[in-house]
DNA sequence: TTTTGAAAAATCATCGATTATTTGTCAAGC
DNA sequence: GCTTGACAAATAATCGATGATTTTTCAAAA
């Protein structure tokens, strides 16, 4: 047996920081792949509905075809590549009618999501609430700076999937990380400041006091709210930018 | 610009059989792979929670590696595949618990898309639905014929996807698919006769008959009914073969 | 008997080269 | 000028071979 991940291995406790591999738990090269291209797309490091160009990738990545395949091939399922046969990959487009399309289904998906978690949820889960909330509200995001912004991303995205990971649907789960991945592209793409005449805050605050307290109508009412004022700020951004 | 798919060109009318290739619009061995794999997983063929062998199955189906690993490499999305680095890929198992959800989650999407349907779907889908229902109503379905259990699951199917298709929401759709395909694996691995007690077509015509009408709560608690007496069902026979 | 660990076998992952398809170019014909 | 079709370049898809990891085997030690 080789030092494999979280494994706790002799030698005197030297606690060997591993120097070769950055292990995120992904051994493979096609593994990094997926990662570093959903954030490259999620980003907008790589442009929606950019052709993906598998020889300049391969450059880019410093990698060979076949992870790259491979990795592209896993990441149509999150929506965020699509393929056509002899024409290749290429970054989803971004439109009007798939933002609407994603905050809809964010908000059926994530208020049946949080219903279920409160009907079944246990007191680790409401910790990991608090939890979660505390840490959003505790983060800094200024528009100036542009790490705290990835920051408040992580944490954003970790509240909204830690408020449904009481549900024990694992299939739904996957759906809503699906979902909140698309939707982070088009906040991170298009929504720098937050909307003047919202307290995001205080909105957070409402959905998680609501969910520890098993309130479900009034939790779920105000997480659809919150979507559905989000996916209204992004409409709006988008067609600033002419965005159809 | 060559013959592609539904192209209609030249040469008199000949309507040439294109010898070498089946032509599903799948020109890629990657692409048929996808279908094959996935016919072979949904069909039982591939058994539940088996080890797919990369060597085995690249002789099995006559393919080389590249292709293969990137026709598996899709075919997670739709959850029958699993994967972890390097130990490779595997049929998805199945489960009661895994059952119980796709049964809820058809529940939740398929009348939620049904509802959206009725709201923005047009008469070509109406007619396409009173289509699906004719066909499925003539589809024979005798557990001493196989042929016949194929050919009515794959006019079934039709029938739910048409149902939904008038929703304008392509996401939804995809999970929709995806949620039927994992459920007819457990009715063609686990149900080849329909419980006695029921008389599907009348289920499904109810559904069909309500849906033209826009009678939206009807329809949709017609449509929840059904989904939920096929898990009770499979459930039980799921039960009856000691699967937990 | 059970445990351990090194060597061998099996299997997975990656690479570089080759083949097939699509896209771009440009001159001939209309 | 516009279309057409052959050729060339770019790109995608596949293959066979090599490298890396996991699993199995089995003999020695406890």
């Amino acid at each position: 047996m080789q030092s494999g991940p979280g494994s706790l291995i002799l030698e005197g406790g030297t606690e060997a920081a591993t120097p070769s591999f950055p292990d995120d738990g992904k051994n493979t090269i096609a593994s990094q792949l997926v990662s570093r291209l959903r954030e490259a797309i999620i980003s907008g490091e790589l442009e929606a509905g950019s052709k993906i160009n598998l020889d300049r990738a391969k450059q880019s990545f410093n990698v060979s075809l076949s992870p790259l395949r491979e990795a592209l091939a896993r990441l149509i399922s999150d929506g965020l590549v699509e393929f056509e046969d002899n024409r290749g990959y290429r970054v989803s487009p971004v439109s009007l009618s798939n933002l609407e399309e994603i905050t809809s289904l964010r908000e059926e998906f994530e208020t049946y999501a949080l219903r279920e978690s409160m009907r079944v949820g246990d007191v680790d889960w409401e910790g990991n609430v608090m939890r979660a909330l505390h840490r959003l509200n505790r983060t800094e995001r200024d528009a100036a700076k542009p790490e705290t912004l990835e920051q408040w991303e992580a944490v954003h995205r970790e509240f909204h999937l830690t408020l449904i990971s009481g549900c024990r649907k694992p299939l739904l789960l996957s759906f809503c990380k699906t979902m909140l991945n698309l939707n982070d592209r088009y906040r991170r793409t298009f929504l720098t400041r937050t909307s003047g005449d919202r307290n995001v805050s205080v909105e957070h605050s409402e959905i998680a006091q609501g969910t520890v307290a098993r309130d479900m109508d009034y939790a779920c009412d105000r997480l659809r709210e919150h979507i559905h004022r989000t996916g209204t700020n992004l409409r709006r951004h988008l067609a600033e930018k002419g965005i159809a």
